[in-house]
RNA sequence: GGCCGGGUAGCUCAGUCGGCAGAGCACACGCCUGAAAAGCGUGGGGUCACCGGAUCGACGCCGGUCCCGGCCA
């Protein structure tokens, strides 16, 4: 068996203690993929993502091998198991609409109606507050010729996965999750995120726009800034986008009937694994 | 003790001339195909510190009480 991490913020060197990232040890004993293969400068993307993601399943499987994903990114999980296909970019054009959108009175209204008019399958499910959807679905659409909605029936659609796939989910009572969000914080200061943002920080090369939302490092950032001169009131504020993001993640899976959830409710991980290794090697 | 400022949603605070009680954050529910640890929508929630008064009508005006902060003694 072989991981291959599903998760937006492992991908970047350097940024450990933060995004929880297995240890040392643990990638010893098995393989992990898709952590450590970009640095904090660069932007990521989703359709880098899947590309990386496929070849790195692809050669597992040639290998022999299974391949265990791993991870809570719902978008990131999708674009590697069901056909998505993501339209390319146009930054230039995107910028551009954007400044559009930010500038002019209205701006922001002009661009939804012109999406209700030109492709209202995508206005559809995009809410006309959301400058950025907006802005993605026109420029798709001005870039490519083609609807926005045409390249995909949207990401509540659950297709035929591209290889045969089994998916669990893994549920925890809320109380003892926001238990351990704030014990996992305590723990992380305690291993020196502070100094590890501060030194990565130091690199003249900076953060890309994508890593530099990473929860704790944000928070951090603002704090070495002296945006938020009170390091708790950072923490706390950390905690709480964590707590947030957790129940963006249970949104986003409960929704998706393929999987199977296990849980218990006690605080113990290893509660849950012997069911879960006899539903997945019977 | 005196003077001044304040007390409104879980928190921080708006509230114009007296006319149905508001915002941000938090929370709940949900959406979202190249930023997704991002972005966005909807909703629940109030003894307007308390007591009394004038008024058709008070968070707002008048009188009093309590609490918090500052200054003076």
């Amino acid at each position: 068996m072989e991981i291959v991490s599903i998760d937006s913020m492992q991908v970047y060197r350097g940024m450990d203690i933060g995004t929880a990232k297995p240890s040392r040890s643990e990638r010893e004993s098995v393989p992990h993929h898709l952590v450590d293969v970009a640095d904090p400068w660069e932007d990521w993307s989703v359709a880098r993502f899947q590309a990386e993601a496929r070849a790195a399943v692809a050669a597992i499987q040639a290998r022999g091998h299974r391949a265990l994903l791993l991870g809570g990114t719902g978008l990131y999980v999708q674009a590697v198991v069901d056909d998505l296909r993501f339209p390319g970019e146009d930054l230039e054009l995107r910028a551009e609409l954007t400044a559009r959108v930010e500038r002019e009175p209205g701006g922001l209204a002009d661009a939804y109606a012109e999406l209700e008019r030109v492709d209202p399958a995508a206005a559809a499910r995009t809410e006309p507050g959301n400058t950025r959807r907006i802005v993605r679905a026109l420029e798709v659409i001005q870039s490519t010729g083609q609807p926005f909605s045409s390249f995909g029936p949207g990401l509540g659609e659950y297709g035929p996965t591209v290889f045969p796939v089994q998916m669990a989910g893994v549920w925890m009572p809320r109380a003892i999750l926001r238990e351990r969000i704030d014990q996992r914080f305590d723990a992380m200061w305690e291993r020196g995120l502070v100094e590890e943002v501060r030194d990565l920080d130091d690199d003249s090369r900076g953060w890309s726009r994508t890593a530099r939302q990473a929860i704790g490092y944000k928070e951090i950032l603002a704090h070495l800034r002296g945006e938020q001169p009170d390091l708790d009131a950072a923490r706390d504020s950390a905690v709480r986008r964590t707590w947030a993001l957790a129940r963006r993640q249970r949104v986003w899976f409960r929704r998706d009937p393929r999987i199977t959830w296990f849980g218990a409710p006690v605080n113990s991980r290893a509660a849950v694994l012997p069911a879960l290794l006899a539903w997945w090697c019977p």
